[in-house]
DNA sequence: TATTATTTTTAGACTTGTCTAAAAATTTAT
DNA sequence: ATAAATTTTTAGACAAGTCTAAAAATAATA
């Protein structure tokens, strides 16, 4: 069994390893964390001798298979209470997160999957990320970035990059969600904005925005 | 804000209180907790700089106004997330009592006013417990144990004294449910064991169950 | 009421997870 | 390739919450 501080480093690698293959750093930890590098260094032998990570001084470190589980099972949990949050409460997609960093740590297999069966095992959390499976794994859906597209191409919004909580606000004034068809209208060379075609309404969006935004290609109309 | 364990404190000193009226002893909070006395002088001195217990050496602890609400909405969190798996998770009551000790501590104003709107605002929690409202307060109802009715009188069943899971699990295969009516046909001087009818069913059960099922007196037949 | 038994508190120690400051290793740059 | 900068680790300290063992206070009993 692991404690919430171990299960947390945990799930703060699996997240570090998805984005850059190989080793991850104690520095790149300690700042995804908010801590010291040199508690990092502290956990992540303690986190080796549970045979979680492969750790070597100086080396960065890697999930195990068996850590790589446990990780992805954190997450799964955290994904799916976002979506009862968001299905059944009536959270706004900005406001689970929080609350989901703790429920992701209730330790109850029945629960989990109960909840999941509850919930019509749902495949993406409301922000479109997928949910891993019991197993801890994950489909990886094909995706771009809205700022990879050229005019006149459209696609289906599936994801956020950032999930920060001003970002999803942003995107909610806009009336931008997950699932509405976005066509870019006009890209402009200056500084790479976009204007966009979301739904019946017309709309300027920077690259900082459109580099955030996931998109499914649309093949035809 | 509040630590886990200092919620627990909290609430056992809060359900100590119900029990016994008056200052709670050292003793007997370390007994509900399963731990030393000496911890939990510790801990008492640490409630009572914030105030939420009152307590001077020797002479137990009482529960300040602040307290009772801390207490009480723990409680309250505990018994609606009961309510929610029994509801909508399909759990039966002698598995919810485990993971509602994790759930109750989750932190969240908003979960837990949406959960207890999700539910239909119950008022009770799968062992016939009473569920505080947002002020903490309780709604005390008029029960007495089966054990104390005499041949003849009927009443419903409300709740149970003892909710450990293997009493629970005895119940269930007794048959015996919350919101069925139960009459007394006999009662045995020799042991004070009881034969009773429950819907169609004549059961006979010895005193310690009947000193622990609580029943709503039934005014009519 | 004196004495014994029980309860409660104190004192000191341990674990977990964290920190700061300094040392060691690695990487970068001149 | 050597010096400078950066990263990582070590060493020692601290807070929270717990424990054991011993001391102090209270309660029970003869």
């Amino acid at each position: 069994m692991f404690t919430l501080s171990e299960e947390n480093y945990l799930k703060a690698i699996y997240h570090l390893e998805l984005g850059n293959d190989g080793g991850v750093s104690t520095n790149a930890i300690a700042e995804k964390l908010a801590t010291k590098a040199s508690s990092v260094t502290d956990m992540v032998k303690k986190l080796s001798e549970k045979e979680v990570v492969l750790y070597k001084k100086y080396k960065g470190v890697t999930l195990t298979i068996l850590g790589k589980t446990v990780a992805a099972n954190v997450v799964r949990k955290h994904r799916l209470w976002e979506v009862f949050l968001v299905e059944k409460l009536n959270f706004s997609w900005h406001e689970v997160h929080e609350v989901a960093e703790q429920l992701e740590h209730i330790k109850s297999a029945k629960l989990i999957n109960q909840l999941d069966r509850f919930l019509g095992f749902p495949k993406h959390d409301p922000h479109g990320d997928p949910i891993p499976d019991k197993d801890g794994n994950l489909k990886i859906v094909e995706k771009s970035l809205l700022s990879t597209l050229s005019k006149n191409e459209s696609g289906i919004c599936i994801g956020v990059d950032d999930s920060s909580s001003e970002f999803l606000q942003f995107l909610d004034k806009k009336g931008i969600t997950l699932g509405k068809k976005i066509t870019i209208l006009d890209k402009e060379d200056f500084d790479d904005s976009l204007s966009i075609l979301i739904g019946d309404k017309k709309l300027s969006i920077s690259n900082k925005i459109a580099s955030n935004l996931y998109i499914r290609a649309h093949t035809g109309q």
